[in-house]
DNA sequence: TCTTGACCTCGAGTGCACTCGAAGGCGTAC
DNA sequence: GTACGCCTTCGAGTGCACTCGAGGTCAAGA
């Protein structure tokens, strides 16, 4: 894991693709990337802060209140700018905490709903998370999405 | 709310506008609601069942997948549907089950970030969730998401 | 020097999940 | 009976978040 990588390395270590990383610098959900020869050179500080804005994207923030984030970081450690950072991150981590309670009941009603289905027809059935040794990791474990309510 | 509903009744109840309801009628993404004269009755069964649909939208399970899952139930309680139907839930509840770690973690996070901001100007800011009894509910507290993932 | 491969920008294309408008049907109220 | 309001279907339009191709640049290796 190099501390400096081309795009293909930072598209290989984030899950995204090289278009995909061009275009949210486009569209400033992340900075503009320093570039070495006309070429983005992906050093630490730009890949954590990748991570970071993934992990609000796959929360369920939007992508406009990710580039307002991103905007006003650029705009330095100013009391305006520190205090609207930190009032979208509250009310995120707001959101973020209903959404637990949400999740909780939706697992609890699964989980009921699941044991009624095994307890008419109790056979064998999906092997439960326990690591089928299979090299094969083809199979086609179901799509889910991004976005929250 | 009466037993028995038109779509305009039923979008109210549930948030969605009656165009959205009968695209997803139309998508399959809830059975064929019944008539009468031509018309949409939506009965409490109808609505039981869109709760729930809603609930696994906005926790975030597949269209694709929840077009699955109304196709198996609408195949009957053969044995082959309700094991269809139980592997298809127990794979969102394992979903779930990561998506409350990362949600978690996410928190902690914010929180941290929250209170750095905070430590640094430590004004006044967002009210904290502390209901301001304002009768206008028109601020615009960020939209957010619904895919996961 | 010349080729190769990975990168660049720009603009256009794709798929999804709605969202809406047009034209028409049905049932109650006057 | 006709006006009204809410419903119907159908097809087209919208906005978002990518996704890709064309044509060009750059640095390293044969």
């Amino acid at each position: 894991m190099p501390t400096s990588m081309t795009i293909a390395e930072a598209a290989l270590a984030t899950g995204l693709t090289a278009y995909t990383l061009r275009y949210y610098e486009q569209i400033g959900l992340i900075d503009p990337v320093p570039r070495r020869g006309g070429q983005r050179v992906y050093g630490e500080t730009e890949m954590r802060f990748i991570h970071f804005v993934l992990k609000l994207r796959g929360t369920g923030m939007s992508m406009r209140d990710i580039q307002e984030y991103v905007r006003l970081r650029r705009l330095g450690e100013t009391p305006e700018s520190i205090r609207l950072r930190g009032d979208l991150l509250a009310r995120h981590a707001a959101y973020l905490r209903e959404q637990l309670v949400d999740l909780t009941d939706t697992i609890v009603r699964l989980d009921e709903k699941i044991a009624l289905y095994r307890s008419i027809y109790p056979d064998e059935s999906i092997p439960d998370p326990v690591a089928p040794a299979s090299p094969a990791p083809a199979a086609d474990t179901p799509s889910h999405r991004r976005k929250h309510a």
